[in-house]
Formats: structure tokens, C-alpha cells, sequence
DNA sequence: GAGACCATGTAATGTGTTACATGATTTT
DNA sequence: AAAATCATGTAACACATTACATGGTCTC
């Protein structure tokens, strides 16, 4: 998982020169569902990047406002390339509605049911954002960035698809022990 | 997303009493795909646990071999109670292999589709990991840990059926454009 | 002229993993 | 008798977020 940063850089780069700004931008737009990424990190990473020669920075002012476009030298270009073809170092999630999930039994009925349904909600919630996503960017999200969207999306349109089973199954068992 | 290691050791210790060791064992089986956490978390947390009231450790050797086990006090099932019935804080997922397909289109055709097929693959390895929690554990997850192993299961079912769709998809325009 | 947006950066803080250290017991 | 498992803990390191600092430009 080392060294991802750099990964999302030289990707973003690939589609045209970037100022830092601009890699935030597309990080907030469309890899932050599946990969994150604070200025703390990009600047920092851009400078390391420029010493390794896999990027360039070009002074490139807007207005009277400074500004530094990046673009990929040949070096960068073949580790994106290289990097893309290794097997992918791993996988890690962190969430924190099915940890409340796994652990619902410690609440009577309907509060563990309430636990589904709170969990429900925030995934309607990000398909939701996904789908604002598709809608703002239809003609820039082709080819696999448009892919990682539709996954996305159909991921959680599953996810709200199960839940609703669950929530049903669930108030079946709750009748039948009123009874 | 804060205070997350207390409320895994919460959780963990609702179901009976248990030592660090243990609470790891439940992390490492059963947890760990959408929460994990190493020792270096849960042995410190045990201790601020104790000093905030919410568990007590009682030694407990098991043969010659030193060996703590907490319990909940009251507190602490209030504490685990109230955390269930609040809204859930976040949602952190950091997946490589995602990411390499949102770049994959850096690559040429039949290379990119290999993305996609290494994609696919991690996951197939993940629900095999998810099958043989199911078999092991078939008694021991019962309830809701049982329902979020379906989740899992069923999750990563949908994404290596969505990826065989993918494969195809690409197959057939390499083949169009190879004409 | 106020507020949003473009633009760059760092320091403090928080969080989590890895490696190391130690030692008993059980299984093969 | 070796290897695996039970059991507890810490220190160093890696990684990431948040808050802060600064200042120009564009839109209402």
C-alpha cells in the first residue's frame, strides 16, 4: 500500500498537465470513494516527484496568480505504466456502519433494525453523491474512469438492494415475536 | 472515526468475557474486512478502558500461562448501547486495485483488460477467505455477525460477476477493433 | 465589497502498522 | 525436540488529516 500518492499523481498527469490544485480537484471528484488524498500529501509528493524525474513543473501563472503545471516526463510515464501492470498491493476499508452492523444484537429489535436502516441511509446517501457525479461529469468520466463510476454505483445500488431484504426480514421476525 | 478500537473491544466483549489475545482472534476472523486492528492498538486501549470504568480485567492463567480477562460493566454496555444508536461517523476504503482500473486506459487493450482480470481475481480471493469464515464459523455466527458475513459474501459475489461482464464488454471491442 | 474559488504550502496532531522482546504450553 | 499457538506488551516508524498561514482573482 506504500507509495500511493504517487500513483494518483502520475495518473492524473497522464490525462494532461495538472497543477497541484487541479490533482485535489479530480481526487475530491472521483478517486476519493476509493482513494483519498490531502494536500498534506500532494505537495510534498509533487517535490519528491520533480527530484526523481518522473514529473516536471513549469511555472505556468494564471492572471497574476503563481501557478505550477506538472506534466509527466518519459521516466513517470513508464513507472504509471509499470505500476499498473503489478498485481495490486491490497485492499483495506474501514466501516464503521457494518462494525455498528456486526455488533446490532447488543440492541433490542427494532433499535437493531434501526441500525440497518441508519446504514441504508448513508449508502443512499453516496449513490446519490455517485450519481451527481455521472450527471456533472457524463462527457469527462469515459473510458475507465467512467467504468470505476458504474461500478461504484452498481456496488451501492446492491448494498441498498440487500439491505432492504434485511430490513424486511428482519421485521418479519420482530411480528411474529409480538405475537 | 474516532475511538474505534474501543468499540470493536465492546463489542467483542458483549458475547462473554475475553483476553487481548481473544478480541484479536474475533478481529482477525471475523472483523477484519471492513475493521481491522493490531495489537499495538487494542493492549493500550484495554488499559484506558479499565481507567474509564467501561471494562474490568480479572487475571485468569490458563495453566502456568498469564492471561487477563476483561469483562463490560455497566458502563461500558451503556457506552457500546448508546455508540450503536448514533449515527455512523465514516466510511474509509483505500483499494488499490480500483484505482489501477480508473487508470487502466493508460495501458493498450488486451494489457488494460488484464487489469480488469487482476481485479477480478483479488476478489475471487477474497470470497474464497469469506467462504471458509462461513464454513469454519457456521455455529459461531449467528445473528447479525452472520448477516454481515452475507453482506460480505454477497457483496463480492456482485463485484466478480460485475467484472466478468466488464471482461466480456472489453473482449469484444478489442476483437472489433483488432478487425 | 463580500464571498467563493484558485493556488501553494507547512506544522501539529492523530492514527495505525511493524518489528521486536519475552516466555509458557500444546501439538506434531 | 520442533513448531505452532497462547499471551502480553512497547518502541520506532509510516502514513494521513486538520488546521493554519498567505494572497490573488472572479462573480454577485
Amino acid at each position: 500500500m506504500k507509495a500511493g500518492v504517487a500513483n494518483v499523481i502520475l495518473g492524473a498527469l497522464r490525462q494532461g498537465p495538472k497543477s497541484g490544485y487541479d490533482i485535489k480537484q479530480l481526487v475530491d471528484n472521483a478517486t476519493r470513494f476509493f482513494w483519498a488524498a490531502s494536500y498534506g500529501q500532494l505537495y510534498p509528493e509533487l517535490r519528491r516527484l520533480v527530484a526523481d524525474g518522473q514529473i516536471e513543473g513549469t511555472s505556468r501563472p494564471r492572471g497574476g496568480r503563481q501557478r505550477t503545471e506538472y506534466r509527466l516526463t518519459p521516466t513517470g510515464r513508464d513507472a504509471l505504466r509499470t505500476w499498473l501492470r503489478e498485481p495490486a498491493a491490497g485492499w483495506e476499508v474501514r466501516d464503521e456502519g457494518l462494525l455498528k452492523l456486526f455488533f446490532a444484537g447488543a440492541l433490542e429489535g427494532d433499535d437493531a433494525l434501526g441500525v440497518v436502516r441508519a446504514f441504508r441511509a448513508d449508502r443512499e446517501g453516496v449513490l446519490r453523491q455517485l450519481r451527481d457525479v455521472q450527471r456533472r461529469e457524463a462527457k469527462e468520466a469515459e473510458g475507465f474512469p467512467g467504468l470505476a463510476l458504474e461500478y461504484g454505483i452498481g456496488l451501492h445500488e446492491w448494498i441498498v438492494g440487500w439491505c432492504l431484504e434485511i430490513e424486511e426480514r428482519l421485521s418479519r421476525q420482530l411480528e411474529v415475536a409480538a405475537r
